[in-house]
DNA sequence: TCAATCCGTATC
DNA sequence: ATACGGATTGAC
């Protein structure tokens, strides 16, 4: 092997070794390994930039964590082979974080980064970042800005999520009559910085809240908002008072439309310069654009979803997050985080104040409030009184209904409230989401005959068929009341659409889902048909009626959280009605005796949290236990825990069956164990990988499904 | 006795 | 992954 240059090359003077990074998929090559920076890459080697480097005779990319002067490990040092870039993307909080995430999922620190650093892109890393090129708006790429190829148009024109509807922004009428004060009216700006404390005088422990962010104070709590709080605007305030203290804010929301929505009011709080919003809506070249805005300090403000939990920020002041119960939050890439997890970790790591809002409480948030980490922030019953929309639970009995499956009760509220001049919601769960199929007369669910399946309806076909056994139930009758026909569970959004017309007909319909999103209603007769998580928001004072349809299907779920979910669905949609003075009504076709239904019946998401973290203490599931779970082939989960040196008070159970030739095996421990757990799991990976075991095992802790 | 091959281990 | 070293095997 010919060796010409070696004599060419030659170390840094300074700091010649640098600790990388590589990014090789084996669990046991999880750690730096130390290279030899030649003198002509001095100067680009620095902290957070990738690279190129050999390892194990290929070409590999890598992350430089840091420079040392001199290296521990024993035999000779590889040249560094190339620097990809000067452009340090990682800061030193981030590599921090993103090894702590690491550790506390039993993931890599190569896994961890993936998720935290988008993927690079040369010709926006090369503009010249003239004026306002990044603000996170849809300015046209900048003229002064040298080379920007005409291909980079389209992506910067599409700017920010766009989202079809009507109306945007200013959210619902929000805290209405704020009743005593009266000060503080004026558009927003005190002293040109956006917030105000007062503007949170609705939480006795609000504006103290704001009010030690502005100070430069850390404090944490969760908040229980509202309804027709205009969070987006609250949250702001929050970010503002941190900028206003010279720090830097991240903030998680669950979706697009949240994103949207935060985005405007952080545009009216701050101006459109000092924030940018990440998300993978934007395309490769503006994600990264804007990403890089945040990286080279030129905002103080980054916003986005899941992802933007790890965006590398300045000086970091304020972690939020909205709505943490919401799925979308947990990563379905490895090392499996969730993004509240993260954020907290965060916080706790670099001292940054945290604020976790929503309509409803998690069962985490719980947690956090009952040990004490955090504080809350929540209205008197007094407040909330002004504030909520009364609430009714009816029965579905079929013999009650009144039109298009509506209850009486149901359908006379939103009669009402089109009367009344008012929109009216109506949230039915999605199509799809629970397929199967009761009795249309008692509402038992139906059972195939031969094997106990659960029968489905497939499309137009009239005969129900077993998804287990496959047989068709031709001549079926139900157990209970010997009814003989069948309906699907869950009737879509489309066709509760085309019912309600039927028997609203002079109103319009509107309708929501998953693939097409309405973000607003105008404040006028018309029902809304959604879908959980998409529902429009109001341009007046909020609904004059929300009916929640279908609720046994979000309620039966074989789902530990299913109670926790149906709650915060539910108070999504009745947030958005107006007070019950106005004479905003929310009916939910449900058993008024359920605890979720007591607790959206008052206003009272705590009360259910406290009651569901009880119940877990009890059973021994997370939050109150940390929990992992392995799913693989059954000799590769048995080969896996034979590799493991499980800690004591590790608790096996399981394994079940889950899916083609997969088991799941759930691994207990108390939540001072977690650590240690994940530790083991981790090295039990990497005795696998370095032995190069064939079937993998996808390693999750705290899973979010656990049943 | 030497070379081809197998296996295990480290990878800066 | 892949490259290397040491052990092992097999033919002369």
């Amino acid at each position: 092997m010919p060796a010409p240059k070696r004599a060419e090359r030659e170390p840094a003077a300074q700091l010649p070794v640098a600790r990388i990074s590589v990014d090789v998929g084996l669990a046991h090559l999880d750690r730096p390994f130390d290279y030899l920076v030649p003198a002509r890459l001095d100067a680009d080697a620095r902290p957070g930039v990738r690279v190129r480097v050999r390892f194990a005779g290929q070409l590999v990319d890598g992350y430089l964590l840091e420079r040392v002067a001199r290296s521990d490990h024993g035999g000779r040092l590889t040249w560094l082979e190339r620097v990809v870039s000067p452009e340090p993307v990682l800061t030193p909080e981030v590599v921090r974080l993103a090894r702590a995430v690491a550790d506390r999922y039993a993931g890599t620190l190569s896994d961890v980064l993936r998720l935290a650093v988008p993927p690079r892109h040369a010709r926006v890393e090369a503009e010249v970042p003239a004026g306002r090129a990044a603000d996170g708006g849809a300015s046209p790429p900048d003229d002064g800005g040298a080379a920007v190829p005409a291909g980079a148009g389209p992506e910067a024109a599409a700017g920010p999520v766009t989202m079809a509807g009507p109306q945007m922004a200013a959210g619902p009428a929000t805290t209405a009559g704020s009743g005593a004060g009266g000060a503080g009216r004026g558009a927003g700006a005190v002293a040109g910085d956006g917030f105000d404390p007062r503007r949170w005088r609705n939480y006795p422990t609000g504006p103290g809240f704001v009010t030690a962010l502005a100070d430069g104070r850390t404090p944490r709590a969760v908040w229980t908002a509202l309804p027709g709080e205009d969070w987006p605007a609250r949250l702001a305030e929050a970010v503002a008072a941190t900028v206003h203290s010279g720090r830097d804010a991240v903030v998680a929301v669950a979706d697009a439309r949240d994103l949207e929505r935060l985005d405007a009011a952080l545009t009216a709080c701050l101006g459109p310069d000092r924030h940018v919003a990440l998300s993978a809506a934007v395309g490769p070249a503006e994600r990264y654009r804007r990403f890089l805005a945040a990286r080279r300090g030129r905002v103080r403000a980054v916003i986005g979803t899941r992802a933007v939990v790890f965006a590398p920020v300045t000086d970091l002041g304020l972690v939020a997050l909205w709505d943490d119960g919401d799925d979308s939050y947990s990563e379905p890439r490895a090392p499996y985080p969730h993004a509240r997890d993260v954020l907290l970790t965060r916080a706790q790591l670099g001292g940054a104040a945290v604020l976790l809002g929503g309509y409803a409480r998690s069962v985490e948030a719980q947690q956090l409030l009952e040990t004490g980490w955090a504080k809350p922030i929540e209205a008197t019953r007094d407040t909330l009184r002004r504030h909520a929309p009364s609430v009714h639970a009816t029965s579905d009995d079929p013999r009650e209904q009144a039109a298009a499956r509506l209850p009486t009760l149901a359908w006379r509220a939103a009669r009402d409230a089109l009367a009344a001049g008012a929109p009216v919601l109506v949230q039915v769960p999605r199509r799809g989401y629970l397929p199967a199929v009761a009795c249309a007369t008692c509402r038992t669910s139906a059972r195939c005959p031969h094997c106990q399946g659960p029968l489905s309806l497939t499309g137009s076909a009239s005969t129900a068929v077993c998804r287990w056994c496959g047989r068709a139930a031709a001549r079926y009758a139900c157990p209970v009341c010997g009814g003989r026909r069948l309906r699907a569970a869950v009737v879509g959004a489309r066709r509760t659409a085309e019912e309600l017309g039927r028997a609203f007909p002079d109103v319009p319909i509107w309708t929501s889902g998953r693939d097409g999103v309405l973000a607003g209603v105008p404040d006028e007769p018309g029902l809304a048909v959604s879908t959980p998580g998409a529902e429009p928001v109001p341009a007046g004072p909020g609904y004059g009626a929300v009916l929640l349809l279908d609720t046994w299907a979000l309620l039966t779920r074989a789902d530990l959280r299913a109670g926790e979910e149906a709650l915060r669905r539910w108070l999504a949609a009745a947030a958005l009605a107006r007070p019950g003075a106005a004479g905003g009504r929310v009916v939910v076709v449900a058993d008024g005796g359920l605890a979720p239904v007591q607790a959206l019946i008052r206003f009272d998401p705590g009360w259910l949290a406290a009651r569901e973290l009880a119940e877990r203490r009890e059973l021994g599931f997370p939050p109150a236990v940390r929990m992992a779970s392995l799913t693989g082939t059954p000799g590769a989960v048995a080969d896996l825990l034979a590799a493991a040196h499980l800690p004591d008070g590790v608790e096996p159970l399981g394994p079940v069956p889950a899916g083609e030739d997969q088991e799941r095996m759930l691994l207990r421990t108390s939540r001072s164990g977690g650590a240690a757990l994940a530790a083991a799991l981790r090295e039990a990976s990497g005795v696998r990988s370095a032995r190069k075991a064939p079937d993998p095992v996808r390693v999750q802790v705290d899973p979010l499904q656990l049943l």
